[in-house]
Formats: structure tokens, C-alpha cells, sequence
DNA sequence: CCGGATCCAGTACGATACTG
DNA sequence: CAGTATCGTACTGGATCCGG
């Protein structure tokens, strides 16, 4: 008997995941162009802004548009999936940035005893 | 100007791990020694829990406590810190549980969609 | 402007074997 | 029991070039 099946690792794998985390808290705000987002989401690479893009549109989080214009324009927003998804990520993002300092400090707490040695 | 900076995306990068999630959200149950850790994180490897937890140790998540005994014993519990983080850990668990299948079944769309070229 | 394709160093991760 | 060490494979993620 597997206690979490792979299924739920695997998803668990999508979703925790800092540059899906990002690109969703950023696409909290409004729909995005895609450089637009890019810039938002500094320093995300454009190669893992698509790649996480994409997995994002294959899970059902980000829809993706392609507007009919020249040059083509891709507008990218929250599914209502994604939407309830971001009130989970928010609380990780939220949870970073208030305990980041505390974080750092035990961080080097840690290493100063290491090298201690 | 850096939107996000390097540490704010490393820290995420570690809170934002599945195997930090899952190891956090099973040390929420109570203090826990190795094996039993271990059986109830099916199916995180052995190597991987324990670099896990060395990594959570350091960023002052988790406390480790080696007991005096033979032969030795090692019990896992959070620290404060982990604690509060536990409760953000604990909403992108029930989220993933709660959402598996709308999300699996909205992969399976994609990929159909996509064979269907 | 919005990406895809390719190359490559580095890392994740599992399997296995060994230690105090 | 609770790890550490080593190996091999697969994937990550940045840099760069290319194309609609």
C-alpha cells in the first residue's frame, strides 16, 4: 500500500513549484501579455516563463489567447481553477516575504556552527 | 532594479518544494523519529527525506534532537517557525487533494487535444 | 512581439552498498 | 537505527540562435 500515490506526488510536484507559484501570483493581478508577465515575474528566465506557461495551460490553472493581430499577441489568465489555486499560493507567497529574515538568520546560524568545526 | 530578489527566490524554492511540503505537513502529526517518518512519507526515498530534512534543520524549520541511546535515536520535530509554516504547507496540501481530479482530468483534455494533430 | 529549438553545465533523484 | 558515499540517469534551467 503507497501512502501518496503517484498521482498526488505528481501533481503535489506541479503545484509546488516556485515559478508556478510566481507566475500565478503574478497572473493574480489581471491578464497578461507575455512580455508583460516577464517582466513582472524578474528574474524568471523566458525559457521557464513558457515552460511553466505551458504546464500551467495543460492543468487547467492559465488560459491562454491568442489574439488575431499582427504582429500576434498571446494574452494569459487565471482559469477559475487557477483562480482558487491562487488563494493557496498566495499564502506561500505571503508566508515567504513575512518570514524571509527569520529564515535568512537561521540559515546562517546554522552554517556559522558548521564552519565552527 | 530586481523585481524579486535572489534570496526571496531561493527561499521560495525551498518552501516551495513538494518534498518540504509533504515532510513538513507529516511532522505536523507530532514529533517523529526517522523510520517512522520515513513509512509515513511513502513515496519519498530515504536519501531524499533525509536531505529534506537537513535543508528544513537549517533554514530553522525543523528541530532535530539526537537521543543518548543504543542504539541512537533521532526524533524530527517543527519548530515554531516550521509550525507557522505548517498551516500555510497545510492549504497547498488540502488544495492538491481537493483538486487531483478536476486537474488530471484537465491534462488528459490537453494531451488529447494535442494527439488529435 | 512571442516564442520554439538546441546546446550544455549543473542538479535531482533512485539504487545500491557501506558505517557507527 | 539513522544515516553517509558513490554511481548513473534524467531532468533543470540558462544562453543563444532561429522563425513566424
Amino acid at each position: 500500500m503507497e501512502a501518496y500515490p503517484k498521482l498526488t506526488i505528481e501533481i503535489m510536484g506541479l503545484v509546488a513549484d516556485k515559478w508556478s507559484l510566481l507566475t500565478v501570483y503574478i497572473l493574480g493581478e489581471g491578464t497578461l501579455r507575455f512580455s508583460e508577465l516577464r517582466r513582472r515575474a524578474v528574474p524568471i528566465s523566458q525559457k521557464m516563463l513558457t515552460q511553466t506557461l505551458r504546464v500551467l495551460e495543460r492543468h487547467g490553472l492559465v488560459v491562454r489567447r491568442v489574439l488575431p493581430t499582427a504582429p500576434p499577441q498571446v494574452e494569459y489568465s487565471l482559469s477559475p481553477l487557477g483562480r482558487s489555486f491562487l488563494s493557496a499560493a498566495s499564502v506561500i507567497c505571503a508566508w515567504t516575504r513575512d518570514n524571509l529574515a527569520e529564515v535568512d538568520a537561521a540559515r546562517q546560524r546554522f552554517d556559522q556552527e558548521r564552519s565552527a568545526a
